[in-house]
DNA sequence: GCCTAAAGCTTCAAGCTTGAAATAAAGAGG
DNA sequence: CCTCTTTATTTCAAGCTTGAAGCTTTAGGC
């Protein structure tokens, strides 16, 4: 809780708080067009598709708390999300054989197919929102945003 | 609405999309890590932090309609905002003399003095969470996020 | 078998977010 | 003055998000 810093450092710090302000524009300006697109488009929302995308990559369907683990989200968030994509028939709730207490959030084909129109759109969108840096840029940006995560826990399998 | 590239600009579509990939995933672990922090160490949020700091740059108050604007936010969504930090004593609503629909959204003294602790802290969240970068990596990146923001209508005075 | 602890999930209150609908005041044109 | 449109704001329903509290089931110790 240490909130002064050496005269030297005030100017690194102010640039980093720039390149936050500037992260932030890019990744809430390209993500609130995403989700507008979604909903205009697709009568869909953000959570929906990552809750479908988490649940794309393991057919055989994923328990409640992985899905949540996954997606970093709170149990209780999950539980809605899967409950609207249910009522919608894109994903179903099974049961796990051995654990009474646990269910797997499953995709139906309904879920799928409409997932995959979904991810293809997205896969354009992005692209178009990003096609003011060159093939050489996006790669600089790659590795610089890696680095920048490279303090924190990114033991993770799932990006 | 073209769904389909030239087989060339297959790769680069996907590296744009890794890009966005990991442009979220710092984006919002910064992100939720703030949220946390003003959570739990000053029992504040993020949008409540935002409308301060928007506040905090017009001394002489914000008409709501302006301030929703400025932080690209819905209307009804700010009257909620300013609602809870009036509750909380940290803003106040005033008249404006020759307009009787609009109200002017200020801080108190007790909002200033609250915002400034809460911005100090701010910063030094966000020079902690970005320190595995060189000031020179910094820049960098800041120039290519602008770069990549160039497409989008970019007018505005308030970042 | 019984008791306790842990695991898996849902429910809940509070807050954030949106777009649409409602309310109210200002302004323009007659 | 009256009406119509525009502007400023609030209210609302629906959804997302969290942490906490609750429920059921499982597993371990006795």
């Amino acid at each position: 809780m240490t909130l002064q810093h050496a005269d030297t450092s005030n100017d690194e710090s102010k640039t980093r708080l720039r390149l936050w302000l500037r992260l932030l524009k890019l990744s809430s300006g390209i993500e609130g067009e995403i989700r507008r697109k979604l909903r205009d488009e697709h009568d869909s929302t953000l959570p929906r598709f990552d809750v479908m995308a988490a649940l794309m990559r393991h057919p055989e369907g994923l328990k409640m708390s992985d899905l949540s683990g996954y997606l970093k989200v709170s149990n209780g968030n999950v539980t809605g999300i899967v409950d609207r994509l249910t009522e919608d028939g894109l994903a179903v709730r099974v049961a796990v054989p051995g654990d009474r207490r646990a269910s797997l959030a499953r995709m139906t084909p309904k879920g799928i197919q409409t997932f995959e129109d979904l991810a293809a759109h997205h896969e354009d969108w992005v692209n178009g929102l990003l096609d003011g840096l060159s093939n050489h840029e996006c790669h600089t940006l790659i590795d610089l945003l890696e680095k920048a995560m490279l303090n924190k826990d990114n033991s993770d399998e799932h990006g």
